[in-house]
DNA sequence: TCAGTTGTGGAATGGATCGTCCATAACGTA
DNA sequence: TACGTTATGGACGATCCATTCCACAACTGA
């Protein structure tokens, strides 16, 4: 009973996401989004609550959308592949900051920015991201050492905690202008120094033409 | 000759740092710095120019200043100390993020984050600030590889690349909620991994009670 | 001491912005 | 088809905000 809705919530909220993610939470006026959804205030409001609701929804699917992205690439598989995974992440991630030409970032990383010191709800929800993406990074860890593919002696935990700091630092140094070649070149070296055992051991520190890739994984 | 100001700069530029970096850039108003600063408008806007003027030069001094805490710790030594200066930097910078309890994160990271998309200004000066980063991590990985301590085939741009990133990731994941001492682990991870020679090396990666200090620098 | 110049604080301005309101539209149900 | 209910969109009100303006203060040099 009653009109229903003529506008698409996902199609709305996706609308939405592009405007906080150029312009930010507080540089993004809710005219921004009437225009660019194509709703009228009464609906937008209705919907969604206030602005803190509408970017809220956009910050939580965001969120959501990062682990299930990571949950994708590094769940699933054999042990024997587990490395494989990993370093198949990393490099996907390292080559997301570095073909961000507009220097846009990621909304986890950018919200976070902005609101983690005012707002609670994007404290706790971008807190909670982490600890996913964590836990995903240390589980393939744990499965790689299974296989014998990483040092059986290596803490999972501090292994996993480093990857996410360079999968989440290229991101921070790609955004503060850091050349493009050098984040690719950092996913190579970060999965190069992992205390990796027998056949897997690789040298990609070594000098030589810069950036090239070792072949290993797209 | 006229009437000399009443206010001295540096502290309000010290003021205006701490409401922009509470609050960002569009998240800030010119009263807000009215009423931190004690200065009246008209003193703002004739010593400032505008909102945009002040931000900037906040933010280019906080440029300044983070280049120069690298500057301070990284250079000025013999190459026989370099590795440690390595390693005392990267602690440091990674008990500043783990120590930040209030999640305001550091202000190159946030304003780049806010504004390198919209605003050339902000986004050529923190990759200039990125680019000197670099440059210093690099010289002090070549020093500790002219003493021995790195492994001469290393290429020392990937490594400082790297560490630029850990360092900088590290901030990242802290203002995104990571728990302080996964942070602390990631300075030992990513040092203990780096590709040391003879009697440098070392195993901080082993399981154990996590997060104790290797006890090589504060 | 007087004139000229620059600094100061806060009121005033004009435009932007969030959220509400309401007349109307579109649907299910009786 | 008539009615109750929810959706729609845009005008509107109240506030907020960056910037300007101005009357006055403080200082210097003559």
């Amino acid at each position: 009973m009653a009109r229903p809705r003529a506008f698409d919530e996902h199609h709305v909220l996706e609308r939405a996401r592009e405007q906080f993610w150029a312009t930010g939470y507080a540089g993004t006026r809710m005219d921004d989004i009437s225009r660019a959804t194509g709703l009228g205030k009464g609906s937008l409001y209705g919907a969604f609550g206030d602005k803190a609701g509408l970017f809220h929804r956009v910050f939580d699917d965001w969120c959501t959308a990062v682990v299930e992205v990571a949950r994708e690439h590094l769940t699933g598989g054999p042990d024997a592949e587990a490395l494989d995974r990993l370093s198949g992440y990393v490099h996907l991630m390292a080559e997301n900051s570095a073909s961000d030409t507009e220097r846009r970032g990621c909304l986890l990383a950018k919200g976070a920015a902005e609101l983690a010191h005012q707002d609670p709800a994007v404290a706790g929800r971008s807190a909670e991201a982490m600890r996913a993406l964590l836990a995903l990074l240390r589980t393939e860890i744990s499965a790689a050492q299974r296989h014998g593919d990483i040092d059986r002696d290596a803490d999972p935990e501090a292994l996993a905690a480093l990857l996410l700091t360079v999968v989440r630092g290229a991101e921070a140094v790609g955004k503060a202008g850091l050349a493009p070649e050098a984040l690719r070149t950092v996913a190579n070296t970060a999965l190069g120094l992992l205390p990796l055992t027998g056949g897997r051991r690789r040298r990609v520190t070594e000098r030589g033409p810069s950036g090239e890739d070792q072949g290993d994984t797209p």
